[in-house]
DNA sequence: ATTTAACCGAGACGGTACGTCCCGTCTTTAC
DNA sequence: GTAAAGACGGGACGTACCGTCTCGGTTAAAT
């Protein structure tokens, strides 16, 4: 990323920024519609235009291109207001709605179908769900639950959205998460 | 297409059953040690000497391969007590067990990476997650739960396992499991 | 060629008839008409619509296409009379003939070009060269002259020819073959 | 295109000295080694460091870096004694040598090979062979010897060690071709 | 014992995709 | 204007599978 020693001569490496930008829209279309196995070099070539050895230049493998992916999309961070309650029913809602509305579902779903195979994968999968939880965390890490607590509080929150948005394949049950939150907050409260 | 009238002569239809024991065998170990997309014809051809021609006839696409597998390796059912709490705390282990033991672990991770191109398997994996949790609703059930409240609890105590054995790839969490339990009967007890 | 020991099962080895003899045509005429470098997988594939597979399975490389034109285009060998100039003369014009009328013209400078690169082309090359000489070579031989005086008038005899068809690019100059024939009896009757 | 008026200023066209033999030592080092296949700009730039736009400049073909090698390794004239046998011995060793010591057979072979698809090869190929046979035909001529004739005895003389370099791969008949000198000034004595 | 249908192995064949390599042109930057 | 570095499109290469098929030979039940 950081180039503190510029070779100074010649033309600058790296894709240009039409390319960059043309090949990643296609691809986020593709991921969405076909999912991850849809990302190889041949499809985005025959969906851009874009030929298939720039593709393979800079973008070597499906998980580059999904690294590339995610790095693009980042989630908008919320404001915390303080309250508890409230920022996590706020923090629910954000991620349902980012489950629902696709991009994450679906990266999701890529990233577990290609750590089957590449260990690269597997490793930006964790990060990636850990960066999911970590808006949960903060909430009731600042609320002044111990560490253990907290991860019990956003596993039973969280997990069943992920469950039925990866494995279940259908909506994710809003209600029941808010009611879990609710719950949640009873068992801390006392 | 239908044979209203079997004709009786000829050799049985189907695979020897030295081919099946063989080629599933096989299957579950490519399984375990590469995942779903070792299940190839070719694969498993290479891995048994049965020749591809044999294999195709018998399992034509890989998801046919895993309903076989599964079909094959089912899940000992436990007798309940009568008590819900040792009950629940039982299933728990179980499930544990035979996601930290790999089988279904792997059967899950290969069901989530076929679906993503083969309807087919969508359909089994859905069904296989539902008899995964279908325990825990019958103890809960059995209990005297209304549905929504037996889900819920259903969701809260196993979604963290299976989260943390597909999306984390971590040993999964037993003791959060049963406090997770020990949670939800002291919620349903109030 | 000959299977002493055959499999007894599964369907026999080797092309089927068809393919071989469409594509070895094709060979021929690409050969001829622009040289050894169209002896690929691709454009044999092109010209006769037989699936490159096909192509690489049976003959992985152009030497190997080589070889197969060779084996199946023998040169026809003619009888000798015993008188020895009227044999050379007539090799002499066997000889015109053949490197006039292209394939073996073609078949040289194709063997010289890929031997460049394929060792294997490389022993092709010098047992055809071998076999455009032999019959020079018999029928100096059963004339009664010693090795080396044989091997010299040949040299003397055959290598403007091949001079003129390899490096030249030019008709062979046949007067001249059939004055150097002339002079080497004379010479060997002295 | 055409510079009627050549504008004084700025830097002198064509390559740099130092590009030139950088380039052109590597390019005979290469073709020696690998055959003419490997005259390409990409091999030339991975040889010496010279970028590949530099080398597409100055010579944009393999051709044109044959035609480079052979101009700046031109062949030693020798000066004739007037003697013919003893010039045309001489001829015959220089020629065995510089077959023998490498670059001769290996242009000659290059020429070949390329001369199958570049027609402007196929001109520089005819261009040196008539080069090697000059200095023959020089001496025979001086000697007063008619035209047709001359070319006989060239052809007789010269034609074999060729082959042998070019068809066999094998040394040059040094002493052979020293036979065949005396044999033609034997002949051309009666 | 014969039928007879199905098995099984070996492999040809067309087809698609893969990842790599090279080519020739070009653009950007520095000297 | 030389030179370097590299993007880019294009094409071929050789490999690997895939799914279908066509041969052969074998096996096991029912007649």
């Amino acid at each position: 990323m950081y180039c503190y020693l510029m070779t100074t001569t010649g033309r600058p490496a790296g894709p240009t920024e039409d390319t960059t930008t043309v090949v990643l829209t296609a691809a986020l279309d593709l991921l969405l519609a076909e999912g991850a196995a849809a990302l190889t070099a041949q499809r985005l070539h025959q969906a851009t235009g874009v030929s298939r050895s720039t593709i393979y230049r800079h973008w070597p493998t499906p998980t580059a291109v999904l690294g590339a992916l995610i790095e693009v999309a980042p989630s908008p961070p919320l404001e915390p207001t303080g309250d508890v309650s409230r920022d996590l029913h706020a923090e629910v809602d954000a991620l349902c709605n980012r489950l629902r509305d696709k991009p994450v579902a679906a990266f999701l779903q890529a990233l577990t179908a290609v750590a089957a195979s590449d260990p690269d994968a597997r490793e930006l999968r964790e990060q990636y769900v850990g960066d999911l939880l970590a808006p949960f965390r903060a909430v009731l890490r600042d609320a002044g639950l111990p560490s253990v607590a907290a991860d019990d509080a956003v596993a039973a929150i969280v997990s069943p959205l992920l469950v039925d948005a990866l494995l279940l394949g259908r909506p994710t049950a809003r209600t029941r998460a808010h009611r879990m939150v609710d719950v949640q907050i009873a068992m801390v409260a006392r």
